[in-house]
DNA sequence: TAGATTGTTAATCGATTAACAATC
DNA sequence: TAGATTGTTAATCGATTAACAATC
């Protein structure tokens, strides 16, 4: 335990923190994560970015948004950065999230073990089909949309991961949305419009397979 | 159909289009699909961008690395882009793929129906599981890895796919490249090493949700 | 101390946007 | 023709990298 103080942990305006640069951050956190476990305490900005195909210097100015996580001379401590790394992106602290498709995807979303371990806590299924309605999937009983907007409230869920067809994204957005959560992961392939408040990103599967025959086709090395 | 002629169609070099303008040729291809379900014929760069909150000029610039597709005064044509887009991206044929590890996950996108939507058809399952080689899941006999080189050879598999635990996930790599597949997209929360003629693309489902949580932590508007 | 490594500034590189002549 | 819209150049904006004094 350090009493060493660090200046910030509180980005100085998060507005200014590119989303690049939020994506390198949780790769960090990965990795730190399977050092931790590995074994080792402490790394260097080079030793993590050449881990992760990235320079020292990137590994220092993406850290370097949000404090002073570093000891020079030695690197930074994996225990500390991990905690300082979870603190910013919010996931020291469990979310509840809402789970609204039952499908193939979504069952398999429901039982991904990877969430939790991350602070994220699937705790409510929806879907419209009254054949689905009342199964319990995974340990959680899946319930009718038309409860949504309640379910949330109570059970104070502020994430949804849609997974339903995308004809019926938008309008299990706008539900999403009428029930006051705060953030989105969609993974219907279709853009939908969500109010500025709304944080929302989008994965779509197919997309992710296009992008490598791209680059097979143009027979491309990964950049 | 028009006779006008296209300059080109194979970008003039591959290696110089970024990441990010492949990645969005994927969305226009994807939103020009809705378009022409709605019975939409003809689309302006600018119309384009509106449904994806990109300016006109992105789409513009993002398409003139590959050809010229539209008309002046006109827009471009949805038919014709879609067939452009899908040849850039190499979509324009059936890719055979192989799924390895039936979990949870790995089951899931073995019935996932958006893949074959965009021409990716999956031809082949593994896990090293010996109480899952053998079953028949969405229509593919789960097989035992050890068999995995000789079978991506006989069904001209080119692409991968992974959904095993992180720590089997860098072996599987190894397997697939020495299998000499193209491309793999990788599920497990892990960096995987490969060489530099293997494109890779990493999907870690919890990070999506922790970039999420990040913004609503920061309270942002996703940009 | 000498060696290693940070945080940060300045230089470089790349991507996005604005503007407009050419075109239909 | 007038109006709309492209493809492309130049200007702007933003992100990455190199370099180095400060620090342990």
């Amino acid at each position: 335990m350090s009493h060493r103080k660090q200046k910030r942990v509180e980005p100085p305006d998060a507005g200014s923190v590119p989303r690049a640069v939020v994506n390198r951050l949780s790769l960090y956190l990965r990795e730190l994560q399977h050092l931790v476990a590995d074994g080792t305490h402490t790394i260097s900005s080079g030793g993590l970015g050449e881990r992760l195909n990235f320079t020292d210097a990137q590994v220092r100015k993406d850290l370097a948004y949000f404090g002073h996580f570093g000891y020079p001379g030695i690197g930074y401590r994996a225990d500390e950065l991990i905690g300082a790394i979870r603190k910013i992106l919010g996931t020291d602290r469990v979310w509840p999230v809402a789970m609204i498709g039952i499908g193939n995807l979504g069952r398999a979303l429901l039982g991904y073990k990877g969430f939790s371990r991350q602070g994220f806590e699937i705790v409510a299924a929806f879907d419209t089909d009254p054949t689905k309605v009342g199964i319990v999937v995974e340990g959680i009983q899946v319930r009718d949309i038309a409860t949504l907007a309640d379910d949330v409230r109570q059970q104070h869920i502020r994430l949804g991961m849609i997974a339903v067809p995308a004809t019926a994204a938008q309008a299990v957005a706008d539900l999403l949305v009428g029930a006051g959560i705060d953030g989105i992961v969609n993974f219907a392939p279709v853009t939908i419009a969500l109010p500025p408040h709304v944080s929302q990103l989008g994965v779509d599967l197919a997309i992710e397979l296009e992008q490598i025959s791209f680059d097979v086709v143009n027979r491309l090395r990964t950049r």
